[in-house]
DNA sequence: CATCCTATTTTTAGTAG
DNA sequence: GCTACTAAAAATAGGAT
């Protein structure tokens, strides 16, 4: 308790909000950072009980190609680069709720009972009801799904991951993000036409749940 | 220089992670952070260049019901809550990306060539181009809003809200909403799958875009 | 509701390991 | 690529307007 020994030095500087050209310190501020949203979309989540979905897509260099795109031959050929999501409840819940599309409303078991499925929002939903804590939300997850969920990390690291939130998730882009993406860009149609005819309405009606997470290494 | 006039009081407080019960409390969170973490977003875009797309629902209040949905009558009986969205480089430019789904990779004009769509696109193209600065972003953003885009504010006033960004998508719940989320379960259900081949590829090719977001009043 | 204010708490560049 | 540390930059709870 007397060396003042100043293990390091600089301490936070201030930077422009502008591309970072250092490739690493690119990378490294978009790990930081993309941690720091989450954490605070968890704890919006828990705070407020409203429900976050959100994606990062970290597209990983510009290719230098010429041309277009050979238009995809067969599966999964080229990649969007990694996508890192998390949603409260657990994106299933979020979605379970507004899902009851009048389309294809069915779909019996094919998707809520496979294996995987099951599994997983079982892991989940233990999961988080021993972690939802104080802000060490985030922190405790971490360290806490280990200690509380052997399964979890077991079936991560079976892919290679240390979380199971934290998956790679770079063949998604072919298949998948598709839908997403044109989900979304259709939710901001909808939102324009809306906001024209602009109406008020009755309450809905959710429970607060979970949280869950799933994304790509950084 | 002499008045040290402790004009207001308290300062930050430290506070638990978990719902604030005090109802107007925790809607005036909600909106605070929420707004920090729209901004937070926007700079992972513009310093790491990685896209971004959050979605964060805010359910009213909790609706005393009783038993089940009466499974939908009609067109847009109940809400689902207010959806906030944003996406980086414009939700539609990050969708046009992964979109061409194989799918249904036409509708030649129906989607793309509406007004509203076109001119929505432009606007949000020009503002954005002369928006991109520092951090002020956001901020940045608000106020040229005004001086840059008449145009932009007056289309949003005419929903009656202030900026082009901010437009009450509560009815959006019933009829977009679904597929919205199914999406995002289905990108859920990908990644456990994908994550089990795990498989590195090939770097995409993504440009630089704009900025852009759609929201809900808090 | 949206700011404004300010005392504090958090986050996070920049480094080092 | 991840963890630790420090100091400065940001975000924000509470309150006021």
């Amino acid at each position: 308790m007397m060396k003042p020994t100043k293990k390091t030095s600089k301490g936070r500087q201030k930077i422009e909000i502008r591309r970072i050209e250092n490739k690493e310190s690119r990378q490294v501020s978009l790990c930081k950072r993309k941690g720091g949203i989450i954490k605070k979309c968890s704890e919006l989540h828990l705070l407020s009980g409203a429900h976050v979905a959100i994606a990062i897509f970290s597209k990983k260099e510009e290719q230098p190609q010429g041309g277009e795109v050979p238009a995809v031959t067969g599966g999964r050929p080229s990649r969007g680069g990694n996508v890192f999501a998390m949603g409260t409840p657990s994106v299933d819940h979020v979605l379970r709720r507004f899902a009851p599309l009048p389309g294809d409303e069915l779909l019996p078991g094919s998707l809520e009972d496979t294996r995987a499925a099951a599994a997983e929002r079982a892991v989940m939903e233990a999961t988080a009801r021993e972690v939802k804590e104080t802000e060490a939300l985030v922190e405790a997850e971490k360290k806490r799904m280990q200690a509380i969920g052997e399964k979890v990390v077991k079936a991560a690291e079976a892919a290679g991951k240390r979380f199971w939130w934290e998956v790679d998730v770079e063949a998604l882009g072919e298949a998948e993000l598709p839908e997403f993406a044109r989900a979304l860009q259709r939710v901001r149609e909808i939102v324009q036409r809306e906001a024209d005819k602009l109406q008020a309405s009755a309450p809905p009606a959710m429970v607060a749940a979970p949280w869950a997470s799933i994304g790509a290494r950084e």
